[in-house]
Formats: structure tokens, sequence, C-alpha cells
DNA sequence: TATTGTTATACTCTATAACTATA
DNA sequence: TATAGTTATAGAGTATAACAATA
């Protein structure tokens, strides 16, 4: 076989689809009693399958959050975005040149500020924002399969309490 | 003010101490139903607190998982550390460059395989693993602070079920 | 042949700082 | 002066691929 891959649905390099698992033989020591380690491990095993749930579009979470914050506050400012996802405005700003050039979502004029931009999905992009919800919603789903309902609104309740 | 910084005790750049502190006035639709997000955001808030706790050490979470595995196991290859912490061989190979390279480890030769080395703390390392070790555990002891103990511990378990 | 450590290289994400144009 | 977006540059972290020594 050449060079070349074929390469089923891989349009994108997928980040990080790290495994972490449980290396046999090892003592983790401390490591099992924190909760900042817990939370590695679990959010770990949620990228995995937000990368499963997402392959072949070339997504990444903080994609997948413009798609979705762009279709729900049409206008958005780019600091806002930037200021949602907790990064800096340039990150912010080649975040949108890549759903621009995808042709995903647009920068139009503001009436009221001639500095900012308002930012839009177009009809392609909310296209693609709604399917990802689908998708990702189905695999969030599976990330808490062997919770019950009940366990599964108390884990992020918990979660929205560690996270102030 | 000029531009010099005093800087107290700020050794190492903090990859990153990125608050995302939720933004009034925008909707976070589906975002808000999602494991997978709340996850991600209760692992911000556990960094921030981890580099609050490591804060002038240079110290960063693959760091100190490596303090403590060679800790808690004495002769460990390279090959065990980067499965443990799910990186690539040559990534491991760097961090204990780093570790080796502020006396922290040593590299030793081992009697049953001439090709691996067996990794050890030195004295100091042992000393900074101990401090550390206490360090974040009390910051980690923080991050549940407005859980009862109970649902620290629930927490706990809910998160390793998910991370299976 | 397979594995350990190593080297070289590249890529992604993010940051900072300086610049412009508006406010 | 302050803010929105932009540009240029840099750094950390990690990946892949190829190589030598050893198993």
């Amino acid at each position: 076989m050449s060079t070349s891959r074929p390469s089923p649905a891989r349009t994108s390099r997928g980040p990080r689809p790290a495994s972490i698992a449980r290396v046999p033989g090892i003592d983790y020591d401390v490591l099992d009693t924190l909760l900042g380690y817990a939370l590695r491990r679990a959010q770990i095993a949620a990228f995995d399958q937000f990368y499963r749930a997402t392959a072949g579009y070339g997504i990444t979470p903080p994609r997948f959050t413009a798609l979705v914050i762009l279709g729900a506050n049409p206008g958005v400012s780019q600091t806002a975005l930037a200021a949602v996802l907790g990064i800096a405005r340039s990150g912010a700003m080649q975040l949108t040149d890549w759903l621009v050039g995808r042709k995903l979502a647009e920068r139009r004029a503001r009436a009221d500020d001639g500095r900012a931009w308002g930012l839009y999905l177009t009809r392609r992009g909310a296209a693609l924002a709604a399917e990802l919800k689908r998708r990702v919603r189905a695999q969030d789903a599976r990330l808490g399969a062997r919770l019950t309902a009940a366990e599964r609104r108390a884990l992020l309740r918990l979660l929205d309490r560690v996270a102030e």
C-alpha cells in the first residue's frame, strides 16, 4: 500500500482522540481522591464521544459552541463570542474566519456601531448546527448511559455548582 | 506605572487561566443541557483552582501527575508514564527531560531491560511532590466547598462511571 | 520483528502586543 | 481615551515518522 490514505470520513485531524485508560499495575495515589482528576478523566471521555459524534465535519468543541451561540444569538459580536468561549479576541476572529470561509456564518455591518460586526449563521450554517445538535445530543445521552435519569440530573446539578 | 511587571511568584506562564464566566444576555441554548458542556465548565474551574494551588512552581496538570506517578511507582518506564497520561512517548520524554533538568527526577539504567529507563524522584522531587500534593488537595477541597461530604462522594462516583 | 527511547518536524490552539477605525 | 476588529508573532502541547539499540 502506498502512502495515500483513503480516509473514509476524516476531514478533521482530530485534535485529541487521546484515550486515557487506566494502566494496570500503576498506583494512582492521591489522584484517585481528587475531584479535579475525576473531572479530567470524565471530560476526556466526553471529548471522545464528541469527536465520534462530529467525525468528518472538522468540528471542535469551540466551533460547535460558536455555531450554537450564533444560532441562538443572531447578531452577536466577535468580542461577545470570545467572552463566551473564554478566549482572546484574536482567537474568536480566527474561529469566525473559519466559519465564514466555509460559508457557515457571515459578518454583517452594524447600524449602531461601525466598529463591530454582527455575526449570523447562513442557511447552510443553521442546517449544520441543527444536524450537529442532534448528533451531539445523542452522543451526550450515550455518555450518561450508565446513569439513570435522576442520576444524570443530579450530576448536571453538582457540576454546575462546582463550576460556580 | 511602567510596563515592567514585578510578578510576585510567576515562574510559569500559566497555560490556561481562562475564566469562562457566564456572559449575561447570551442564550446558551442546548449547551445548558449537555453533560459534556457542564463537564467542560467544571473542569475549567478545576484548572483554575489547580493553577492557583501551584502558582510559582511552573507546574502543569501533566507535570503534577508525573510527579505523583513517579512517587508512587518508582522505576516506572517512560512508555508507562506516556500511557498513564494518554500522550505519545515523545511527549513523555520531553516531560521527563523537564523533570530531570530541574533535578526533580532521574533516569536509572535497568538491569532487566537495556532499552528502558527506570524513572525515580530525587529527594528534591519527592519533597516537591509532597508539597504539591498538600496544596492541590487543599484547593481540590475548596473546589467542592459548595458540596457536602456526601455530595462530594456522590459526584466522584458519578464521574467515575461517566469516565468508564 | 517488536519495543524503548530518541530526534526531527509539523500542526493546533491560544496568547500578547501593536495597529486602525470607530466611539 | 476606550473599544472592536485585525495582524503579526510566539509559545505550549502534542502528534507522526524515522532511527538506533536492545529484546
